[in-house]
RNA sequence: GCGGGCGUGGCGUAAUUGGUAGCCGCACCAGACUUAGGAUCUGGCGGAGCGAUCCAUGGGGGUUCGAGUCCCUUCGCCCGCACCA
């Protein structure tokens, strides 16, 4: 019979479902392999070919590592909260549950199809109370952490309260802002609202009033990664800057660490890049102006002290507080009307006119703190207030954004470091010599930097200072859709729930919208409260519980702790993590500092969650059109468009083979086509085409089930490795699938042959292979497995389609060539390995089978003739016999006959030789 | 502006990582068989030339016996960040 793949993919999917073929077990008897996708958001549109991509990738990384002797940890999952659902049920009324439930099922059914070897009984859903329970239980280990910047990790609060209690605070760094000093003495003397008051400034998980990305669209606050060009990356709503009461992850702690630690994992420099622009590290110091006639200082920092004698001016933000303390009575109406107006800007009117110049003149002037010069203060909206300490020393002779400043106020600019021209633009470089500059006069700018710095610290002007771009995280959301945050309040202050008493569940309510004076939806629940007292309304934000997921997997459905101590221990971290690079920023941020956070507190044992991490490219549509000629219901084929008046429409994909329409589908599809006419070229109408983002709109979503139901889930996990690098985004496109289609049937033929009545029947040979056979497998094998060792998937099938060809050009059905093939394929096409292994005789499923080891001696080349270059320049054939040690074969080769007579006699002066062969000989 | 990546036939791509450029597939062309099909099989398929050969990896230059690969320069495309002091 033909290769039948609707029957053979659903009996084998059964079979591995039923016997939980790939049920992954704690075995320490074996070595672990962790391999892991992100897991999907369950969205009511489904998957499209372009999602399981990475999936089918790194399930052949998963399945290829089984082969190999590897206890594999592959499970899958459901990151279940989220907006979509909330903004339904807000539309609807219906649960999010519900709505979740429904799209949970969907993606299942659509996973499965595809021959996935997930262990689902280890399925997680960050939406389920068993799961968030632990969710909330880490909130809980932040809250009652700190950082503990002298041991440089987390630690239990109580050992901060403790060095309280013996030392007071002096001699602590205060995490952020100002710091208030007080003793053991005074601590002890607290009352119990300003102690925990005072540890709220220290926790990791903390209450502060904020400037928060408000986004009144949403209602709700969203953390930096959450916002793109000052739109939210959800909905993409304009985002205002406004001050709240917000809860915050300290992630700005393990800035340093979350940079230097990038350098032990195995992630692409691209997305290494962007972690390391977005945590934004420099070097620099923080200095004080003295403001003249008052006892205020202006601290700024500045990663240029070195050009501090060129700062001819000061700049606050906008939002400095200082602005209004030092602003002259003449000046007070103009300077605070600037004020508003900028702090009345949204974030996106900002950055759209960042080339426009504002600022205003505060009437103030600061102390430069080594020439005693009076310089002037001004406000101005390019300096942010979120960044550094809000204020700068303005060094407009070398700083672009300062020099157009003072360009176009008319302030002095005033040269400290040779080599630009400043007439024309600023001289930015970090490199030329100090002038005008005093005591830096004639250094070098990098040793001007730390002469500089040692200068201020030295005056007590200020200190060296490294200061990070990475904000802490805003944690709480004004959303129903999420974990609760396991937070009480007792006296307005802030308490943990009992962890005993976890999860807190998620309220019902009414109605899924903020209540009418403006309160997170969650209080509009009845009697939310926790022994009788209100409980947090805001919940956790999208990336809480993909925190930490990949945790859970290792022992999903333990009950008393987030996963066991063995467990942890034994599969500790991801060994090959697949995804999209869009959660550079976000997702993979969090998961890193959860990670840190959860190892600094003993509970796990290793530092950074991924050791390899892939980013699979993105695959985009291909849209299809048909031109209607204009004022008509007639449409001409792409070639002949030229000759009308035509508008293209997008046309259903699906219409399309290979770009030809299927005009009766067509007709039927909408019942203005009913009675269309059509303009063919060559008996056909061919569709223009064109790439764009794959959405419902431009009806170029192609969905994975389709595609199976056509050529089979193989086929289609073939083709989409074969489309390309697995980084590399590209457009989908179904021209070439028959061409995995047909070698799926080819490779079937290998062990089936026509009998009389044309049916293809089992013709396996028992007869010992040859050895051209022989070599055909093993370098087979050899480059199948130097190909997944280096993830290059879509080498592998050309590979596969390269073997399966030799051998039937060999006519080989030799067992056993055919039951190693049948191995190496089975990661790629699990389905029909399967149903060859078991026609070959096997009652144990494929996947229990090992992978076979390449020998060598079938790969050893005994005689070639191949081109040789003289002097890198002519080409001419020669034939050497080769079987010499490496070692021989230079000194044989000079001596050889053949060379000689290839040479009029001459001897060579040396003979390159690449693998075995000669190469090159120069004379 | 800064950072990361890329540029090879009509198309998707490959090249043992510095070693015969264009593997594999699609599309196309020719042929065979035929139960007439969008099946299967055989052959061809970067350009020029009857040919041996020559020219070709965005352009220019360099290192090397040898460069798609390394270096410099220039052009073009994609992605990320962006008033971060």
């Amino acid at each position: 019979m033909e290769y039948n793949f609707k029957e053979v993919e659903k009996k084998w999917q059964q079979y591995w479902r039923e016997k939980k073929i790939y049920k992954a077990l704690l075995d320490p008897s074996k070595p672990k392999c962790y391999v892991l996708d992100m897991f999907p958001y369950p969205s009511g549109s489904g998957l499209h070919v372009g999602h399981p991509l990475g999936y089918i990738a790194s399930d052949i990384f998963a399945r290829y590592k089984r082969l190999t002797g590897f206890n594999v940890l592959h499970p899958m999952g459901y990151d279940s909260f989220g907006l979509p659902a909330e903004q339904y049920a807000i539309q609807t009324g219906q649960h999010p549950a519900i709505t979740t439930e429904q799209n949970i099922k969907r993606y299942r059914f659509q996973l499965d199809n595809i021959g996935f070897s997930f262990d689902w009984d280890r399925e997680v859903r960050t939406s389920d109370p068993s799961y968030y329970k632990w969710t909330q239980w880490i909130f809980i280990q932040l809250f009652n952490s700190w950082y503990n910047p002298v041991h440089n990790k987390a630690e239990n609060i109580e050992t901060l309260i403790d060095h309280f209690r013996d030392q007071g605070n002096v001699d602590i760094d205060f995490p952020a802002g100002d710091k208030e000093l007080f003793t053991a003495e005074d601590w002890i003397n607290f009352r119990e609202k300003k102690q925990q008051e005072v540890l709220l400034n220290y926790r990791l998980a903390y209450l502060s009033e904020t400037t928060v990305n408000w986004c009144p669209e949403l209602g709700t606050v969203l953390a930096n990664e959450e916002v793109k060009d000052g739109l939210s990356e959800r909905g993409g709503y304009p985002v205002e800057r406004k001050l709240m009461k917000q809860w915050s992850l300290r992630i700005s702690s393990y800035a340093q660490r979350l940079l230097d630690d990038l350098e032990k994992i195995d992630w692409s420099d691209s997305l290494k890049e962007q972690q390391r622009n977005w945590i934004g590290r420099s070097e620099g110091a923080d200095v004080l102006f003295k403001v003249a006639g008052s006892d205020l200082d202006i601290q700024i920092f500045t990663t240029r002290p070195d050009t501090i004698f060129g700062a001819t001016f000061m700049t606050l933000a906008p939002e400095h507080e200082l602005v209004e303390m030092i602003v002259t009575p003449e000046l007070r109406e103009e300077v605070m009307s600037y004020v508003i107006e900028a702090k009345n800007r949204t974030e996106r009117e900002r950055m759209a006119e960042v080339k426009r110049i504002t600022g205003v003149f505060t009437g103030a002037y600061a102390i430069h703190p080594f020439t005693n010069e009076k310089i002037p203060v001004w406000v101005g909206d390019y300096v942010l207030a979120g960044y550094g300490t809000g204020a700068v020393m303005s060094v407009p002779a070398h700083d672009a954004r300062d020099y157009a400043f003072a360009k176009h106020f008319g302030i002095p600019i005033k040269e400290v470091v040779s080599g630009g021209n400043i007439l024309n633009e600023s001289y930015d470089a970090k490199e030329g010599k100090l002038i005008n500059s005093d005591f830096l006069n004639g250094f070098e700018v990098k040793d001007a930097v730390r002469k500089a710095i040692a200068e201020i610290e030295l005056r007590g002007l200020g200190k060296g200072k490294i200061n990070f771009r990475l904000r802490d995280a805003i944690f709480g959301r004004q959303r129903y859709w999420g974990e609760p945050i396991p937070v009480y309040y007792k006296e307005g202050l802030p308490y943990v729930v009992d962890e005993k008493d976890l999860p807190v569940m998620l309220p019902e309510v009414d109605k899924y919208l903020p209540t009418e004076d403006g309160e997170p939806p969650l209080a509009r629940a009845r009697d939310f409260s926790y022994k009788g007292f209100p409980i947090e309304t805001t919940t956790m934000p999208g990336w809480a519980g993909s925190s930490w997921y990949y945790l859970r997997y290792m022992d999903a459905n333990n009950s008393e702790r987030f996963a066991s101590k063995e467990a942890v221990e034994y599969w500790r971290d991801v060994d090959l993590y697949m995804g999209g690079a869009e959660h550079a920023t976000g997702h993979l941020l969090y998961v890193r500092f959860w990670t840190k956070f959860l190892f600094d507190r003993g509970l796990i044992p290793v530092q950074e969650p991924a050791k390899k991490l892939i980013n699979q490219g993105m695959i985009q549509g291909r849209s299809n059109f048909v031109y209607r000629v204009k004022d008509s219901n007639t449409f001409v084929s792409e070639g002949l468009k030229n000759n009308y008046e035509t508008v293209a429409l997008h046309v259903d994909v699906n219409l399309c083979d290979d770009d030809v329409l299927n005009i009766k589908a067509f007709k039927e599809w909408r019942e203005e086509f009913k009675n269309a006419e059509f303009i063919l070229e060559d008996g056909k109408y061919l569709c223009g085409n064109e790439i764009e983002k794959m959405s419902k709109s431009k009806w170029n979503v192609v969905n994975p089930d389709d595609m199976i139901d056509k050529y089979g889930a193989d086929c289609l996990r073939l083709y989409e490795m074969f489309l390309g690098p697995l980084e590399l985004s590209k457009p989908w496109n179904t021209n070439g699938i028959t061409g995995t289609s047909n070698f799926i049937r080819k490779l079937w033929k290998l062990m089936h042959k026509p009998n009389a009545s044309h049916e293809l029947e089992l013709a396996i040979s028992d007869e010992a292979p040859l050895k051209s056979e022989w070599k055909v497998l093993h370098r087979t094998i050899k480059k199948v497995k130097e190909d997944v060792d280096r993830f290059s998937f879509n080498t592998t099938v050309s590979t596969f389609m390269i073997c399966v060809n030799e051998l039937t050009d060999l006519k080989c059905n030799k067992r056993q060539i055919l039951e190693p093939l049948a191995i190496i394929i089975s990661p790629y096409a699990p389905h029909v390995a399967e149903e060859m292994w078991e026609r070959l005789g096997h009652k144990e499923s494929i996947t229990k089978a090992s992978f076979p080891i390449v020998n060598e001696d079938f790969l050893v080349e005994s005689e070639f003739s191949y081109p040789v270059s003289i002097n890198g320049k002519t080409k001419t054939y020669l034939e050497f016999p080769l079987s010499l040690k490496k070692e021989e074969i230079e000194s044989e080769i000079l001596k050889a006959e053949e060379v000689k007579k290839l040479l009029n006699g001459q001897s060579p002066k040396k003979v390159i030789v690449v693998h075995g062969r000669i190469i090159n000989i120069v004379l």
